[in-house]
Formats: structure tokens, C-alpha cells, sequence
DNA sequence: CTTAAATTGTGTCCTTAATACACAAAAATA
DNA sequence: TATTTTTGTGTATTAAGGACACAATTTAAG
């Protein structure tokens, strides 16, 4: 951005636009994706489901702002969270100008806490959202198209797992994402192929079926799978 | 975002952050990719090159604003534009808390001319850039990134050509993206895959050597071969 | 006119990845 | 002990990517 027009904008007249992070926020449960919403605090959204989002403070990383709506709402650090798109339309705010930065973070469903007993938070299985207030539904599908293609290329859906998991889990993660069946023999060979498993010698335990080996993520990828580079786009060489 | 903070929030504490769009412009010329700068104002950045950019108008749709920042420097409009990510640490910009949206654009280097005759802007390969102002350097790998993944997928780098074109010039522009060579027939089988051209039945003039068959994007691809969606992810069936 | 230089155009083999597909073994439950 | 559920496994086919060589066309130079 040149500074001339930093330097000559009139406060009123640039710093008139908000910015706010709101955050797709995905779990896994009974076979389904979730991700979690709290009821609008709007009258024209009443009603509604919301992601969770705040503004940003003026002396904060945008990135960190997401991380604080994540551990405020969620209680949990530590997790995943990618930034996807910025939604810009004037009029997606009702209230005024406000620009927001979406980002998904996938966390463990089970490990979550409410971290105030907020009963107005609650998952929603994303094949099941219906209108949502503001742009949120335009949101929620922007970054489940991205997460969808992340999945394939990157080890991260163990974020939506426990440490310990059955190839089945693991599947039901992947069918549950991508809104396919797959097939087992086929998904395992890949998954096989990726190299990012542990086999931990261990068996599922309280299954009323028989039970499956129980693999863990490799630990050279990191808590998040972020350490998992995605090889450069090469052609033919 | 929840309503009260909004409502709540002092117009001091809240609207203290300005958001500009930086354009990273991308045009070919001389087998090479190149993005066009411009030198910076400021003097912690003196002699340095900067992007091109603009704070967004209170009432100026975030797109929009990416647009306006091309027409107006370029003279051109109907370009390929594409946002790719935000930048919002704290300290990118010594003037102040500046949030920046990043899109790429891609033109035909020669239908381009300078809208006003600013002799401060250059077009420059993005193979020897050097440190350039602000985080602009990481904003043009950025999107250089992403445009390397996407001309694998998307029928775009035709909005870096003349209409009509021949499969050297065409993977001339591939290796300049990709930075890498390419084998000549393994390229032919794959782009004929692809299914993106048309052969316009006429032959290469002007050139030193033996002439090429000339082809040209496909009309169903629209202007800008957005219409080529990518196929929904799917792991096997 | 002949020759040299540059470039176009083309096909096969090999390897890898994805897909379709079926049956036996293990454990739990009735 | 029989039934149910689920695990675990391999082969054959197809599609795509990558390595690789030679003849034909045109221009330019002598």
C-alpha cells in the first residue's frame, strides 16, 4: 500500500471498517463432522446459528485473535486452525463495516470443554445446517471445500481424533469429510501408502465386534500434521 | 462475530485498524515471470519495491477494492484476479496497524500500459527479486505458491498469453510458473489431456525456424477459464 | 542451391496410483 | 454352538506421469 494515502486518509474516513476473525470450528462424533455454533445475538438473526468469531483488537495478530476466540469460546489451546478467506462484501454485517477472516481449526471433540457454561454453544453436523445468520453458511461450505481437499494431501484429520485410533475410525473421519463411501480395502492400502501411521502393536478394547490393531499419527509430523509438506507442484520434470 | 462486541466496542479502540488489498501482478515477457512493483514512499523503505495496493473504502467491497488498485494503475479491467491470503501481523506496516488482503492477478504484459505514466512502476522477474518493502516479499511467495498449484489444475495461465498461442509459447509460461523444465512431448500429452485447446487450423508466422500450429483457450472455459471447475475431491469410490 | 542450425511433431515402454472386487478369520452375543 | 459383526488381506484392470530418440520443416548462411 503506498503511505501517502495512509498518511493523508482522514481517520473517519479509513478507519471506518472493522475486522473480526470468525472461526469454522470442526469436529468428529457419531460418524458425522460438527462444527460448533452459538445462537446469534442479533434481532435480525434471531434465531440463528453463528460461528464463533470476534473483532480484532488493534494490538493483536490477526492470527492471534483467532487462537483467542478459539480459547475463549473452547477452552482449549494448542489446536489446529488454518486461515481460508477474508469476506469482504459491504453489506455481509448488518450492523456496520466488517470485514471478517475465516479460519477452520479441527479439534477433539471429546477433550473439548465449554469454558463458560454457555448453553447457547452447541455442534452441528454440517450436512445438516440450515440458513445461518450473516455470510455463515458461505463460510462454513468455503472452508469445508478447503478442508476437504487439505485432508488428501495432508495428515491432519488426527486432529479430530484421540491419540490412539482403529483404521475404521480413521475411515469413518475421511467418509464423514469428504460426504463419500470409501472403500476399505482401497482406503487402507492408501493410508498405508502415505506413510503417516504407527502401527502400536495394541487392539481396540470395548468394541462389541471384533477388534481392530490400534495406530497412532507418527511422531515426526507434529501435533497438528503440520510439519507434513506438501511436495512442491512439479509437472513432468 | 457477536453483535455486542460490535455494538459495545468503542469506535477508538475497535476501528484503529486499516485495511488495505495488495495486488501481486503477474505478467510474462521473455520466458520469464514477472510481477509489477512500484517503488516505495516510505522512508523506512527507501529505494525499495513495494506492491501495489490501496486502503478499502468504507463503502468498497473488498473485491472490489483489488479491482479498483488494477484498473487504476494498469488502465486494464477484465483481469483474472484471485484472493489468496491476509496478512495481519501487528508490525507489517511501520505507520500503523494495517491489515492487508493479498490477490494475485494475471495479464497479458503486452495489452498492459501504464495509466498514468509513473515511471516508478516496473515490471520485474520474481526469479531475482530481492528484499523488498514491508512483508511484500512473503506476500508475492505466497501467492506465487499458490499460483503454481493452481495452473496445474485450472485453465488460467492463458490470461498471461495472447489469444492465440503455440504449445512452446505455452510451455515456455509453465516453466517460467513452475520453475522447472519440461519435457516437450510429455507437456503435449498432457495439456491434449486436459482438454483446453482449441486447434485453430493456422500456423506460427514471424518466427525463425520452423513454424508451430497456433491454438487458443476454449470458449467454454469463459475469459478468464474459471468455468473449469475443479472435480469434487474424492479419494477412491 | 546447398548446407547447417533451430525447432516442430510424434509414440513406446515403464512405473506408479487408483479402482473394483470376495473370502476367511476373529471376537462378541444370543 | 450358531449367528452376527467386523477385521484383515491381494489381484487384475485402468489411467496418468515420466523417460526417452528421430525424422520433417523452415530459416539463415554461405
Amino acid at each position: 500500500m503506498k503511505n501517502a494515502a495512509l498518511e493523508k486518509s482522514s481517520h473517519l474516513e479509513y478507519f471506518n471498517i472493522a475486522i473480526s476473525v470468525d472461526c469454522v470450528i470442526f469436529g468428529y462424533e457419531d460418524k458425522q463432522l460438527k462444527v460448533l455454533l452459538i445462537k446469534s445475538d442479533l434481532e435480525e438473526f434471531e434465531g440463528m446459528w453463528s460461528l464463533l468469531g470476534d473483532l480484532v483488537r488493534p494490538d493483536e495478530d490477526l492470527e492471534a485473535a483467532s487462537y483467542r476466540v478459539l480459547q475463549e469460546r473452547t477452552g482449549l489451546d494448542d489446536v489446529y486452525l488454518e486461515q481460508v478467506y477474508t469476506f469482504g462484501a459491504t453489506g455481509r454485517h448488518p450492523s456496520g463495516r466488517v470485514i471478517t477472516t475465516a479460519y477452520y481449526a479441527l479439534v477433539n471433540i471429546h477433550t473439548y470443554k465449554l469454558a463458560n457454561t454457555d448453553n447457547e454453544l452447541h455442534w452441528h453436523p454440517v450436512s445438516e445446517l440450515g440458513t445461518m445468520a450473516f455470510d455463515h453458511k458461505n463460510i462454513v461450505d468455503t472452508c469445508l471445500k478447503r478442508l476437504q481437499e487439505a485432508v488428501l494431501e495432508h495428515p491432519i484429520v488426527f486432529n479430530l481424533l484421540p491419540k490412539k485410533f482403529s483404521l475404521r475410525e480413521l475411515q469413518d473421519v475421511y467418509e464423514a469429510i469428504l460426504g463419500v463411501e470409501l472403500d476399505r480395502r482401497n482406503f487402507r492400502k492408501r493410508i498405508t501408502l502415505k506413510g503417516w501411521l504407527d502401527d502400536l502393536n495394541e487392539m481396540e478394547e470395548d468394541v462389541p465386534h471384533r477388534p481392530g490393531k490400534v495406530y497412532c499419527l507418527k511422531e515426526v509430523f507434529g501435533r497438528h500434521g503440520k510439519k507434513a509438506l506438501k511436495p512442491a507442484p512439479v509437472l513432468h520434470s
